[in-house]
DNA sequence: ACTAGTGTATTAGTTATCTATTACACTGTA
DNA sequence: TACAGTGTAATAGATAACTAATACACTAGT
């Protein structure tokens, strides 16, 4: 997996697992590949695979049993409300960087949208 | 001045002056604060405050004049390719990640736009 | 010429992240 | 009981970012 060298690896992995988790890639109660083979597949040391799962865990995204493996929580109110807090940090991020640039309310809502719309009409033509 | 860990400090440093560019706190022509005065008002090193105008100097924002100073370009093409490229980049940052979490482009500009109106309602009311 | 105020460069030391390697602990099955 | 497959921990070394300190180079004003 290609990285961005600009913030550390680990946070980039936890990005990549509450994408898998959100999207139902990993569904709630499933197993996830052993922490070995994460590290394969993603290139990376198993250290840092295991800083990531050691935080996802943490937060209770997680469940890990020795022996077994490591599996997304069945807590489903845990899952939704992860869904919510990355969807609305990833919003706050671009409102605040926009009101840093003094964009009022409108300009950013018309901004996006028109960014959005771009963007899918460059989808169509492909 | 508070930084996010995170993230390269001299990263946040453009960012910073990015945003006092765009906004006009820096107009064109305008000269920075010298780099020790910088360093100090950001609680920073030279060294680091340094590294992020050299890049600014590198992409024509910044005009430096040895022994005088450095001077936001007067180039305004510059400055308006400059808010656009900021912009758009935080838009796509945004775009990406809903768009990895399976958003319709529909769902994502009523999600943002929602939020902006939350936050617009939370102001009103302080 | 001197001096104060600029930017620039170099060196050395600290810290966080990441890697590589090895070892250990627990679980389930043959 | 062995063993293969799990997670977990610890150590040592590499690299990038940051800091601290010092020195150098150029400009403008006295």
């Amino acid at each position: 997996m290609e990285f961005d060298d600009k913030v550390p690896i680990y946070l980039q992995i936890k990005q990549y697992l509450y994408q898998a988790i959100i999207t139902g890639r990993l569904k709630s109660g499933a197993q996830l590949p052993a922490v070995r083979q994460l590290a394969a597949e993603l290139t990376v040391n198993v250290n840092t695979v295991q800083r990531a799962l050691s935080e996802l865990i943490q937060e209770g995204v997680l469940v890990t049993r020795r022996g077994r493996g490591n599996f997304v929580t069945d807590d489903i109110k845990v899952l939704i409300e992860l869904k919510n807090r990355v969807i609305a940090t990833e919003l706050g991020t671009l409102y605040r960087q926009l009101a840093d640039l003094n964009l009022s309310a409108e300009e950013m809502k018309d901004a996006f949208a028109q960014y959005v719309d771009e963007q899918e009409a460059h989808h169509d033509h492909q």
